[in-house]
DNA sequence: AGCAGGTGTTTTACCCGTGAAATTACTGCG
DNA sequence: CGCAGTAATTTCACGGGTAAAACACCTGCT
């Protein structure tokens, strides 16, 4: 959550840079690419026209990703929103959930991502709500223990099947072997920018 | 844009569901899937010691797409807030740029995938900085032409190349093959969730 | 011609997230 | 003990996005 909204709302990805591979990739034998039939491609493929002698490679990629984590986050914000939760929301209580114990204001900020700012609206909001309960710690009363309440456990666990089987029927446009293949990908990419992130801040 | 901000500022993905493959997949042989070790992988293994009896395959997917549009975005917007633009801004230069004519605010909203709205806003603060102007239609006087000055196209055109090799670094964490079968991958998926999107809507 | 309905754009009101400052509290050291 | 330094959390001011309402204008029908 914290990074810059990838999440959140509106979303973000759109006419971003993507560049084909390099060289090598996707082709598939066939007339056209196959997968070549999304937003990306065309945009990608008017900077060729515009900028013959740039390298669009990395635009294949990350304006693909960029635009498929908004419209899967598009798409799974409506089994939330039928359920009166925003996504940052629901980040925060799954967190509580998944961990099993009660986290700090801070540890959640870092837990979901976000600033430390937004977790204290956020567990203001859900108190309300009788989702969550807070408590200050008795060692160091700058701490305070966020956990869930019985109910705030009750609508994660509702929530959760519901929202997997949604995740589950949207990725269905790709077969099961390719999901894991692109979990793959995916997972190499990410642990390796995870990794050596803060080194590329020219 | 105007998805639900994948992009965007603090980003989103986060605590994200995330599936572990259908059984097919990333499994490279050697211990831990070498590609295991990212934020997600965690959060998941959480999950399932929690609710072992859900299939977390689909947040092995859509959590790491999340996760990977965060932090690109995150890294790309480095390169462009020392052009003093936000993102959003960028797209709609780029907009303007790739397709080499006038858009109206219309056409500008859905190629950049933001609202209306938004596009108003951007529009007002670029054509202050000239870098932008504007001009009504002569035949129909409710609608509107963009189109770049010479300082925005100068811009666009000099940031453009430093975002690629930029872009191109980050992406350096896999080699060029990956990169071409992760861009396959992802437009493959894309083009069918832009393709019946709508369907899904409960 | 005149108006009902539709379209393109802007305005309005509001929500949510952020960074920086403020607040409160602990810790180690002289 | 008392204070400089640091840490956890909240408050503040603001930027930027959205949905819905308001505008302005066109178009087709009668």
């Amino acid at each position: 959550m914290t990074a810059p909204q990838v999440a959140r709302a509106g979303s973000t990805a759109g006419a971003d840079t993507a560049r084909t591979g390099t060289g090598t990739g996707a082709g598939e034998g066939t007339g056209t690419p196959a997968a070549a039939r999304d937003t990306v491609a065309g945009v990608v493929r008017q900077w060729r026209e515009v900028h013959p002698e740039l390298d669009t490679g990395p635009m294949e990629v990350i304006g693909r990703v960029n635009r498929c984590a908004a419209l899967l986050q598009q798409a799974e914000d409506a089994p939330l929103r039928r359920a009166g939760l925003s996504r940052a929301e629901f980040d925060l209580l799954g967190a509580l959930r998944r961990t099993g114990h009660e986290l700090t204001p801070g540890e959640l900020a870092r837990e979901t991502f976000s600033s430390g700012a937004a977790v204290t609206k956020r567990v203001k909001q859900l108190t309300e709500r009788g989702l969550v309960e807070r408590r200050g710690d008795t060692r160091d009363r700058r701490v305070a223990h966020v956990r869930l309440t019985e109910a705030g456990r009750a609508l994660v666990d509702g929530i959760l099947p519901e929202q997997l089987a949604y995740e589950k029927a949207v990725l269905s446009a790709l077969d099961g072997d390719r999901q894991g293949e692109l979990a793959g990908l995916l997972g190499e990419l990410l642990s390796r920018l995870e990794g050596h992130m803060q080194g590329l801040r020219r």
